[in-house]
DNA sequence: TTGGAACATGTACCTAGGTACATGTGAAGA
DNA sequence: TCTTCACATGTACCTAGGTACATGTTCCAA
């Protein structure tokens, strides 16, 4: 019984099994509720999906609920996989570790042409902004009972706000930035 | 003459370049600058960036600037290099692509019981506080004058504004959670 | 009836980054 | 003098995710 001792990480496929433990569905559902749901966070490839799901059946935590049209497959969570889950929630180790190219490029913004670099921050902010509207949208949904109101849907909703807040905090500093760039002349 | 066609990120390389571009440094520098200035937003590991560096100097984007004790090597960012990264900057797509296991988690959290819940949004919170307060700090100091005022400085202090943003934004939503989970009771 | 779009599942290969480990050097203090 | 620590540079291997491409199916509308 050896332990599988994949560390920390492995966020697809806890993703996955997050997803799967809301009720069954197949490779393609999957697909695109991560892109809707998590895509910003966290973007997931759909071949990549199809290939932990068959892992993921492998080992048992996941198995075929329903075969259906089109080779469809529907999967559901067993006890193993939901224990798995709510082992990895509870006791795993969150990995802070956070890339944003946008961030990573403001460090050297003073390589940058004036007029170069206020058109890069409007692009910025129009994004920031929209992704923002975007979780605000959600979240205002929500709140307006059109999700009903299961546990998940509120797990959702906090999750919508952490984008809505992130996603804000981006837009307004890509603003703020425009000025602080503009003292510079 | 063929282009180098690799794509929009290679993210490490301009890293690389951009704090080269500063001045020369060797590759335990800007291991350290890295984890010190980007860490939060873009971890790299030391065997990578030596390997990087090798890579770069080889494509001739920086040279050696000279050789010290202990093997020391300090690079110099080169013509063809500074072009190389103001080309990224300016015409590179920028990479949206965000990764936070912390908000990825958010969207289970009703999979969790409501004390654990707890528990971890306060170390969450606890966290991102004190991230915020790590880049507000090197904020307070640059606007104190304490790095003098030059142009780098000057994108340093607006990264660290994103830093902070973000990073309070994330705290404020953790305390927020706590709160909207606690009324689900 | 036929053609296109959305449904549905994969294979194969590539790349970037992560981890473990090896090795040598010089300075400073016990 | 000896040890320890920070300086300094790598090699080798692993893993997760990204991209390109292949393939078959059902439905619907022109």
């Amino acid at each position: 019984m050896e332990e599988d001792v994949r560390s920390v990480w492995m966020s697809l496929r806890y993703g996955l099994l997050g997803l799967l433990a809301e009720g069954p569905a197949s490779g393609y559902d999957l697909a695109r509720r991560f892109e809707q749901m998590l895509g910003s966070v966290w973007p997931a490839q759909q071949p990549k999906i199809y290939a932990e799901l068959n892992r993921l059946a492998a080992e048992g935590l996941i198995e075929v609920e329903s075969e259906g049209p089109r080779r469809r497959k529907a999967y559901r969570i067993t006890e193993e996989g939901l224990r798995a889950i709510r082992e990895w929630l509870t006791s795993g180790e969150v990995d802070h570790t956070l890339r944003s190219q946008s961030l990573l490029r403001s460090a050297f913004f003073w390589l940058m042409e004036p007029q170069e670099l206020r058109r890069h921050l409007e692009t910025e902010a129009a994004f920031f902004a929209q992704e923002a509207a975007r979780y605000r949208g959600f979240a205002e949904a929500k709140d307006r009972g059109e999700f009903g109101d299961g546990p998940q849907t509120r797990s959702l909703r906090i999750a919508a706000e952490a984008g809505h807040r992130l996603y804000q905090a981006l837009a307004d500093w890509a603003e703020w930035a425009q000025s602080a760039a503009a003292q510079e002349r």
